[in-house]
DNA sequence: CCGTATCCACCCAGATACTG
DNA sequence: CAGTATCTGGGTGGATACGG
């Protein structure tokens, strides 16, 4: 790395950057769209429409913003095909799958408490 | 159950309303607050205000939200002390305590491939 | 201390239209 | 087909105030 000369000072200055950075990693992350295409993607590559099929009710906006996202933080590789008519396919990279792991025990999760819940808000009044 | 007399009809209308049921506690779930909510948690039980200390930046009406929402879907336990001043305690339930396994893998995660994401988001151009 | 209600600024997401 | 830009309405969350 470069410049750690005042090691106690930058330090700090690095626990507080590297702690911004993961609340940043995790926002991106922890919402509803990003995790919905992780788990389309699964081990397959997918079109940019096929995905659009894929999750159902994403926008067209809404899943390239995600893409990118994700793209620039290394959980998906973006492949473009100089085609005609264009083709461009996503893949999940090593971290992505990682990543999806986790998502697979939510989705596990929420299909293993389903009654649960459902009770829960019954008991609660809706 | 009750009212389940055409099956082939219902049969469809139950799948419709479970998925769209599950695409629900997906979205309450998979947001950002819940999930520092959760992970602050943990093994104890907080009141609103330590909740609030040290879920870092929330804002009170977030988390009253938030916990409303995790004590409609069972998964925090809410209890009110009738002391004053008033106390509100909350824990996890089961279910929350189960989904918080599959948050710490989250953070796992987050931890684990920070620096690929660092460097993912170097060659990207921040 | 905890909860709710109100207000309002801001952001976000959808719609649309246009390029390559 | 995939991506970008612009516009706009409605949702969202912060601030504030007040009640239990």
């Amino acid at each position: 790395m470069v410049t750690k000369e005042l090691s106690d000072l930058s330090d700090e200055a690095d626990l507080r950057r590297a702690d911004s950075l993961a609340r940043e990693i995790f926002s991106d992350v922890a919402n509803k769209w990003a995790l919905l295409i992780i788990e389309a993607l699964g081990e397959r590559t997918l079109r940019f429409s096929e995905l659009r099929d894929e999750v159902e009710g994403i926008s067209h906006k809404m899943l390239t913003q995600n893409l990118r996202m994700m793209e620039r933080n290394g959980l998906a590789e973006r492949k473009v095909h100089p085609t005609v008519p264009p083709r461009v396919d996503y893949t999940l990279t090593e971290p992505g799958r990682a990543l999806r792991a986790t998502v697979d025990l939510l989705c596990g999760w929420t299909h293993e408490y389903f009654g649960h819940i459902e009770s829960a808000r019954r008991r609660f009044g809706t």
